[in-house]
DNA sequence: ATACAAATATTGTTATAACAAATGAATATA
DNA sequence: TATATTCATTTGTTATAACAATATTTGTAT
């Protein structure tokens, strides 16, 4: 189904409007997918992309700003978000030594033992989606979303 | 810049969630920009997007569940939405006759009057981040996208 | 007609996000 | 050394979103 016909729009989009309406609602519905599955984890979408760019460090820990510019959703209060996830046992946060500013947060076992859980489903869910374009067109669309971001 | 520059990614990511989080990253770059651009009249992505929705309905009223399935992000709870821009005075509502159940929602002069000072920044945005990218592959793009969500 | 179910919207409540201000620690400057 | 400035995070507050429950009207079956 193409855009014009999900949102119902009733007069002739412009080819820019077009686009930029089809990344949205896609993103949207990627969303929708991903938040969706992680609901049956008592996971929120930025918890979960906290959880990676945490597993990402590679036992190496990560203070706030880091995470705050790995994230795919920028966040103001990336505190809180931690503090949930604290909570869970996920993840643990120690004031950092060297520069008692910051705080060095890292993932525990039991986060990462989750991760491991929750880890399949996504990879399901995203495979799916994006095995209906072949590599070359994936690749292709890389290409051309990193130039409209430029 | 590419999605693992963007996002800082340490690890290589599987191609589909390469795409998937380009998608993403993408998306929310576009209402970064958006959203800041409409800070400036007061108003929200959500807010926007019904307005844009009412005036698409060219004189005829939408109830709220026409206005819900035409959302970019569908909300729950729209009616408090409308209420806010009811308040602006860029909207009104009247319980339709035909059934009570439902409501008639409709942009008033006033709203279509202030979407006419909004649109052109919107549309220079737009354009602006297509532009980075020729006719043939914003068309090719909008087909995978659709497939994508198929 | 009456009772029951479905449709449509609203409201209440709780969780999350956005924004601004404040804290505490390090660094620069005079 | 004292003071100001910047950095990194936290906290308070307000706005918005998500979820569940509640009207209210309509449609349907008996």
């Amino acid at each position: 189904m193409n855009i014009e016909e999900t949102i119902k729009a009733t007069n002739k989009l412009p080819e820019s409007r077009r686009l930029i309406l089809n990344i949205l609602v896609t993103a949207n519905h990627i969303n929708d997918r991903i938040g969706e599955a992680l609901k049956g984890f008592d996971l929120s979408i930025p918890q979960f992309n906290v959880l990676r760019i945490l597993r990402g460090q590679k036992g190496k820990p990560a203070n706030l700003s880091t995470i705050q510019e790995r994230m795919v959703s920028r966040m103001s209060n990336t505190t809180r978000l931690v503090d949930k996830l604290i909570a869970k046992g996920l993840v643990e946060r120690v004031t950092c030594e060297a520069n008692r500013r910051k705080v060095e947060i890292s993932i525990t076992k039991k986060g990462l033992e989750f991760l491991h859980e929750v880890d399949p489903v996504i990879d399901n869910i995203e495979t799916e989606i994006t095995s209906r374009i072949n590599s070359v067109e994936n690749e292709l669309i890389n290409e051309k979303l990193n130039e409209l971001r430029a």
